[in-house]
DNA sequence: AAGGAGAAGCGACTTTTGTCATAGACAGAC
DNA sequence: GTCTGTCTATGACAAAAGTCGCTTCTCCTT
């Protein structure tokens, strides 16, 4: 599929740009597409490109040496990684693989950077972004030094579940279906863990298991796990 | 002291500004004063200015219900806090007090947004300092997830004592000297646990306490405990 | 329909972390 | 000096988190 200013314009960070920019712009894009399970950059490497997924689902994460991880987002469409070792020219922050099929389009570094340069409308897009990146993480922060296991499933549940979590749920919104060590990795510890405290919450009936779904039945209760506001 | 076009070029975002620009600048800028312990933004509220550190140290933090508190940065001299709320215009981020007696210039949110707006100098230093943080963020998010209090301990110490920890040190940098309390709120747990993992240390022959203060013995072991590398 | 791979279930056990209670050490205030 | 408040030492204990081993379930492939 050919690169047109018009795609270029669907995205964050171009969406404010005159014609002729985006014409300059596009001939430095390209598009790559990426299989399931595939690592597109890895940590610590010397960064390339900026990537913006335009189709598919992609995530960052962090490994240790024992083999753990620990997912620091999931990125959809229009949303865009890499921006920091771009900005700053230091290694590449975390490692980023496809989780479904995925297709990207990608910037070298240089000639971002040069845009950012020259578009002050783009810099502040980026601005945007990195202040959001900046409260999620200050929040996961907080979240890890904080609460404990069971408080932190909570939360996933009540942010990921709108009434039933996996598969489509019962409003119709389809919401991912996600397995338990999904949301180890989500939540910073190992998927035993996440099943024990799941099997907590059912028995308390704070949830309901049906055919490998989690649904939530006391919203409330959970919330009171969670301890939103006190 | 009156603020003028000269002490705000020796600060970041502003040492590349014109001289009429910083001019304008300055009617805007107010000076205060805090007093060690004084709280000088509170989490949660709605943001009201952006601050610069010009002398002293003022730390950032998180707190939980429970009373627990995490430390999510320490600013001296040179540095900025409330740059994220100042821009997304959200709730503010989190606690803000002063450590020691600090002097801050404070910038009315929407007096400093619209700097950034009309100066494009002043916003790619912007993104400079969001870049850092959110890199420093991503580490400290790994670190809790995914290592140990006796891992982070090490990398704590390895940090910040050059030689020593506390005091001046031995090679004559005059290190700050830090309390077990805020050793445990910076690396995401409580004092009782900090004590602990010392002793342990000190038994190991990894460090060695005098009067209070705490001196690296084994680098290359703590190292190993901090797993750097592999 | 059988086989397999990935996911989940579950219990036993270990380690780590957090809590509590109490005592000592030390520095500055008066 | 004595007092007082902050910091530290230390052990006993409780709770949370992580590890292991093995079973069971499900869905997909052949």
């Amino acid at each position: 599929m050919a690169i047109t200013a018009q795609t270029l314009r669907q995205l964050p960070f171009f969406d404010r740009l005159g014609e002729e920019a985006l014409q300059e712009i596009t001939r430095h894009i390209h598009e790559r597409t990426f299989s399931p399970g595939q690592t597109i950059v890895l940590e610590g490497e010397p960064c390339q490109a900026a990537y913006f997924v335009t189709g598919g689902v992609v995530r960052t994460c962090r490994l240790s040496l024992e083999g753990r991880e620990q997912v620091l987002a999931y990125l959809g469409p229009g949303q865009f990684f890499n921006l920091v070792p771009v900005l700053d020219g230091g290694p590449t922050l975390a490692t980023v693989d496809a989780v479904t099929e995925a297709t990207l389009y990608t910037i070298p570094c240089d000639r971002f950077r040069w845009i950012v340069r020259e578009h002050p409308e783009v810099a502040l897009a980026a601005l945007e972004r990195l202040a959001a990146e900046v409260r999620r993480l200050s929040d996961m922060v907080e979240d890890l030094a904080l609460h404990t296991v069971r408080t932190r499933l909570a939360r996933f549940l009540l942010t990921h579940a709108s009434t039933g979590l996996g598969g489509a749920a019962e409003d119709g919104q389809p919401s991912r279906r996600w397995t338990q060590e999904e949301i180890a990795t989500s939540i910073g510890t190992v998927r035993d863990v996440v099943g024990r405290v799941l099997r907590a919450f059912a028995s308390e009936g704070l949830i309901r298991r049906e055919r490998g779904r989690l649904v939530v039945v006391d919203w409330a209760g959970l919330e009171r796990e969670a301890m939103i506001d006190g």
